[in-house]
RNA sequence: CGGGAUGUGGCUCAGCUUGGUAGAGCGUCCGCUUUGGGAGCGGAAGGUCGGAGGUUCGAAUCCUCUCAUCCCGACCA
């Protein structure tokens, strides 16, 4: 398949918003979550909750509020931050006395908490996770993408020791792709940031890489190993075994509302979205069809039959029971808002007991299914469905992921389809901004297991243990 | 924050050059006929032209400022 659309850069927020999910708001980089965008939130939450907490990860909920001074506490911190805050100085008719930062993230805060909930060895590992809005100014933003405050959820946690927390780090990193891959039928590409592309004041950072059906590549979440470098700047000590005081390690992970970005981008055609059936909010959509007074009641009750069956089964449905418009104009309308399988009921469907159905993904059109045990048969495509959109994403992914060895090849490749490069790279951070400028293409991550070991740097042709990704993001 | 573009009924846009007090299509509402891939006809409602100033007898139109959105850069989940 070629790229999907001519100019994705202005069809997101407009699909976005014609599908339903979400709105521009008065404040600038703001928008409104509608309901049917906001549904495909709380299904991400529940999926990605229950997998946290599976963990050992218990919510909690820290202050939007956070004090000047804390983000000046750790030095890389605030050079990757500060830039980018939004901060009170007049509350009450009054002018603070020191102003708050709404927070970016909350490693600050939680850590200042952490120092006071930590001191024994007995107390580690140490962990909790919250659900909560950030505030990031950011110059440019992009409905799902980069929103000025976005929804998120983010985990910290403190260890004994840098192999704990790193362990932990890459735990959560496989809990990450557990869920886009099973949930949002995604599969991103793993690995670990570059120095220059590490989360600020981290000691490593990991990433999840999904590449999207214009070419493009999204960063759909990270893992952070933060080292103890916040551990120290906000005292977070315990007494080991030994009776000696030891700083912790910590760790810091999170997903957003990009993720919702991740699935329209990642999964949509020219018809609209195609939602994976773990995250639609209408699993199935049911719609009657009839010419008469008569028709019209015979066919609404099967329909209603027929959903009724469904719940019992778990599935999410719904009967698009309007009747201003034509059956037509539904079939276009619930294809672009993605719902994985439509259900149609007509008069003769209803006399010979049977249903059509239509699965979005692939538009295929299956006439005459029996009514007998309908709900297990929807429930079997839905499982078909989710599948068969992961694997076509990997299969995505993997075709468009190639190997190369020259420089001006990159811009080549790029330009045509996009994708991932696999190039050799020496490690030199000069060689790595050479790429950016020159290709606009990033180095997404570095594999865990080196690739194609000793060959030579695609900028300088020094010597290079290993292939890294490198590729065009948002 | 630099460069470019745009902003006119709910939506997509015309009108602006050459100022004279707003128009189309879609949607909405009412009626009838329709309904298996975006229905048809008839009737109706709906806009102080993004906002604030200014020029003018008179501004959607000209000038200044401002806000927002989109595209291209620098920044980022």
């Amino acid at each position: 398949m070629n790229n999907a659309l001519a100019n994705p850069n202005v069809d997101l927020s407009d699909l976005a918003i014609k599908a339903g999910l979400a709105d521009y708001s008065p404040v600038r980089g703001c928008m409104v979550i509608k309901p049917y965008g906001y549904a495909i939130w709380e299904l991400i939450q529940k999926e990605l909750d229950a997998r946290i907490k599976e963990c050992g990860h218990e919510n909690a909920y820290f202050p939007l509020f956070i004090p000047q001074s804390f983000i000046n506490k750790e030095e890389d911190h605030i050079e990757g931050f500060a830039p980018e805050c939004a901060v009170v100085t007049h509350a009450g008719g009054e002018k603070l006395e020191e102003p708050l930062v709404v927070r970016p993230t909350s490693e600050t805060i939680i850590y200042h908490m952490f120092s006071k909930w930590i001191q024994s060895w007995r107390d580690l590992p140490y962990s909790v996770n919250q659900w909560a809005n950030v505030v990031r100014w950011e110059m440019r933003t992009r409905m799902f993408l980069r929103t000025t405050e976005f929804l998120w959820q983010e985990g910290h946690t403190a260890h004994e020791s840098a192999e704990n927390a790193d362990r932990e780090a890459r735990r959560m990193l496989d809990v990450y792709y557990d869920f886009m891959s099973k949930v949002l039928a995604l599969a991103p590409l793993v690995g670990e940031k570059t120095d220059s592309e590490r989360f600020a004041g981290a000691h490593k950072t990991y990433s999840l890489e999904v590449l999207l059906r214009d070419g493009k590549i999204l960063q759909a979440g990270t893992s952070h190993h933060l080292g103890q470098g916040f551990a120290k700047a906000f005292d977070i000590q315990f007494q080991n075994k030994n009776n000696e005081l030891e700083y912790v390690h910590l760790t810091s992970w999170g997903v957003s509302t990009r993720l919702i970005g991740a699935i329209i981008l990642g999964h949509q055609d020219d018809k609209g979205l195609i939602l994976p059936p773990n995250v639609a909010p209408i699993q199935a959509i049911i719609i009657p069809i009839y010419k008469n007074e008569e028709q019209k009641e015979k066919v609404h009750s099967n329909c209603q039959a027929i959903q009724n069956e469904l719940k019992v089964l778990g599935i999410r449905s719904k009967v698009d029971f309007n009747d201003q418009i034509t059956p037509g104009a539904k079939f276009n309308e619930w294809e672009l808002k993605g719902v994985p399988v439509r259900i149609h009921v007509g008069p003769r469907d209803v006399d010979n007991n049977v249903v059509e159905i239509v699965r979005r993904d692939t538009l295929s059109k299956i006439k005459d299914i029996t009514r007998l045990g309908l709900g297990e048969k929807i429930n079997a495509l839905l499982i078909e469905i989710q599948n068969s959109l992961y694997q076509r994403n990997l299969n995505w992914r993997e075709e468009n992921t190639h190997e190369v060895d020259s420089f001006d090849e990159i811009n080549k490749v790029l330009d045509k389809k996009g994708g991932f490069l696999k190039v050799h790279w020496c490690g030199s951070q000069e060689h790595e901004s050479k790429i950016k400028e020159q290709t606009k293409a990033t180095i997404r991550i570095k594999p865990f297991e080196k690739i194609d070991g000793g060959g030579k740097c695609i900028v300088s042709g020094a010597p290079s243990k290993t292939r890294v990704f490198i590729g065009r993001a948002y």
